[in-house]
DNA sequence: AGAATAGTGTCTATGAGACAGTATATG
DNA sequence: CATATACTGTCTCATAGACACTATTCT
């Protein structure tokens, strides 16, 4: 839970300057070549573009000679993007000031990224702020990257992402625990097994995400407990691009039918098996470290609330609940002294003064949960005893 | 923690999704207008244009009568695209399928930020992925989004955000619990105290930036101990738009001093007090409720782990431990008791045979913290005893 | 000496765990 | 009847809390 970090340095060495060049390539060919070659012949990597001949003048997206032939504008589009956004800062070539409408575009990008910008004229006609100093010559760029004295970018680059829920839903079936997972439909993973979730709508914080994706995939979702776990946002979590899952806890009692596919999608409840998360292939994205996480916060929800109700029928006897311990602790109870701690805790379990029969053995009285939500003193879980 | 839902609709609680248009207003405005008044007309919030007439017609950028008379392109251009970024999504009004330059321009930020964009029309001769389903009527578009059937293929829009982290950073300083706060020099919210914190920048997780923003304030960040708390996604809560704070608990020992201004805030530790959440003004956003989350928080924390010793001094006596627990749980303990408590668990402190003194009373033993994190058993929380 | 703080030893009440024993069903 | 499960009563042992008592400094 608790973090002490590491003590890494990220001192590196010093690479090559490294920029690229857009404006209009089809107008100002001639202009843009010649300030590459300013930038080459200083060591400096120019990026895009590429040093050489155009292809389809007419048009108004260009292409050079080694693009591929077939692609879509915006998958080169892309491409170029890349070296752009790979690059130490970024050079407008715009000799009568005007830009196009690509290059408006790609501006925008560039400018949204906070990335340095430096103008070969003042641009005309955008309302872009041009910061003092940053409209120069190619070999004055030069002179003053060299110096080290660059006095853009204006603002730090922010990221932006989609956010997301995902959530874990668990229950026990047969008893053992069991989560609910859904087969992927689309890329990636495609056909893999992950939790169910969903992106944020309009209007929406992350608990109505959740909440609403909860309702879509069991029919109670209304009347189930819920709580937040964990937000996971490493950068490549998610190959689509930058997306930020908050992880949500659901506990459901046995519910014998889940309601239809949503999106393509099957759902179906998965005994929960270690291998979930000891093989991080078992399931898509991270959603094993998700359902790991979710596991110990159940282990730990048992000690202090009286969530074990909610994994039961309405109706339910000690034994009942005591199995849902087990199954998520993972040991054995002893069921007298089970019982015991259990009615003595207020407001936890209410007799109903019905019995169960129909198994072998003395029927057992039925319970109902009671309004307690908090267990104070806790259930105390087995451990290791101090040896001696 | 764990949340019942309660018994209300949401469909009043929810927030009203809000809409940007863009596009060339000086050459289709009758139809920007026309789109703007159907987003209305559901309920939607139009945050831009504001729907006024237009001024200098003849110009690339146009100007609303409403928009101040002396300012510059670019700052007017700020104002919108504030507008803009606060708004869920973004529908482009371009009815001949072109886009002007100031609208290239504009595209680019906005799909850069990653926030969801449909089209009147597909866009000609933009290098621009156009996803099925983005491209449609306002009103196919207002019925996509209120969630309703449609006949043509609509993609759900999806909430682009700027992740933030936030720290709430404790330390006991003068035997009172403290919270470094700084005062912020920009609105929203200037001159309001709030809890350090920033954007997300590119490749980093959110517990990069938080170890980044705890680095800057304080100027030990890299050896503090800190911990992810909770995720704050409510569309409202932030005025400039969707901003997603996940916030994080770190403890510092008692330092007497905090580095230096950065981003022109100064940044002070304020001792904590009750008001800081009762009263929502008191801190700026939604800080109080963060503050107080952290609190239970750190209340927990101080139960089943070792962080009590993070608030002392390297060397420190067990009395100045008692006090940290005394001061955040806001109790008296027992000494003795205590005393025998923490010296009885294995790796909690560690004496080192030197003494304090200077002060009144017998010279006490100073202490080191230990290797041991957790503290199985927990230290028990003195609590209300059931009465018979 | 007296006050103040540090630290030790010991008694007690509580409650968790172990387990014997009773109750009530099925086959 | 045996067997299986449900439930009760009681003993034991660990330990949290209370508190008396000793230790060591300052005023």
């Amino acid at each position: 839970m608790m973090s002490r970090p590491t003590g890494d340095d990220r001192s590196t060495a010093k690479a090559r300057p490294s920029v690229a060049l857009i404006g209009s390539f089809r107008q100002h060919f001639a202009e843009v070549r010649r300030a590459a070659e300013v930038f080459a012949a200083a060591g400096f990597t120019v990026r895009t573009p590429p040093l050489v001949p155009l292809r389809d003048v007419d048009r108004e997206f260009v292409r050079f000679e080694t693009d591929p032939h077939l692609s879509l504008d915006h998958h080169i589009q892309d491409i170029t993007f890349d070296k752009i956004f790979s690059s130490d800062f970024v050079y407008v070539v715009n000799p009568d000031g005007y830009l196009g409408r690509t290059t408006s575009y790609e501006l925008g990008r560039i400018l949204e990224r906070g990335m340095a910008v430096y103008y070969a004229e003042p641009p005309k006609d955008l309302p872009i702020e041009i910061a003092e100093g940053t409209v120069l010559s190619a070999d004055d760029l030069v002179a003053c990257v060299l110096g080290e004295v660059l006095t853009a970018p204006a603002r730090r680059p922010r990221v932006a992402a989609l956010p997301t829920a995902d959530i874990v839903i668990l229950t026990i079936r047969d008893r053992e625990l069991h989560v609910l997972l859904i087969k992927r439909g689309k890329d990636p993973f495609r056909g893999k097994s992950a939790l169910p979730g969903g992106f944020v709508r309009p209007g929406e914080s992350l608990e109505d995400t959740a909440r609403r994706e909860l309702e879509e995939e069991t029919n109670l979702g209304g009347s189930l407990l819920m709580e937040q776990l964990h937000t996971f946002s490493e950068p490549e979590r998610d190959p689509r691009g930058r997306i930020v899952t908050t992880a949500f806890l659901a506990i459901a009692p046995d519910l014998s039918d889940v309601r239809g596919a949503s999106d393509a999608a099957r759902a179906d409840w998965v005994e929960v098996d270690e291998s979930m998360w000891r093989d991080p292939a078992r399931l898509a994205f991270d959603h094993g470290d998700i359902l790991r996480r979710a596991l110990e916060r159940a282990r730990v929800l048992l000690e202090h609330t009286t969530v074990a109700a909610d994994f039961c029928p309405r109706r339910f006897t000690i034994s009942d609940l005591r199995k849902v311990y087990e199954v998520i602790w993972g040991v054995t109870l002893n069921p007298q002294n089970f019982q015991r701690k259990v009615r003595e805790v207020k407001g936890f379990v209410i007799p109903t003064h019905e019995r169960r029969d129909g198994r072998q053995g003395r029927p057992a009285e039925l319970f109902r949960r009671g309004p307690a939500e908090h267990l104070d003193p806790p259930m105390l879980r087995p451990r290791q005893r101090n040896s001696p």
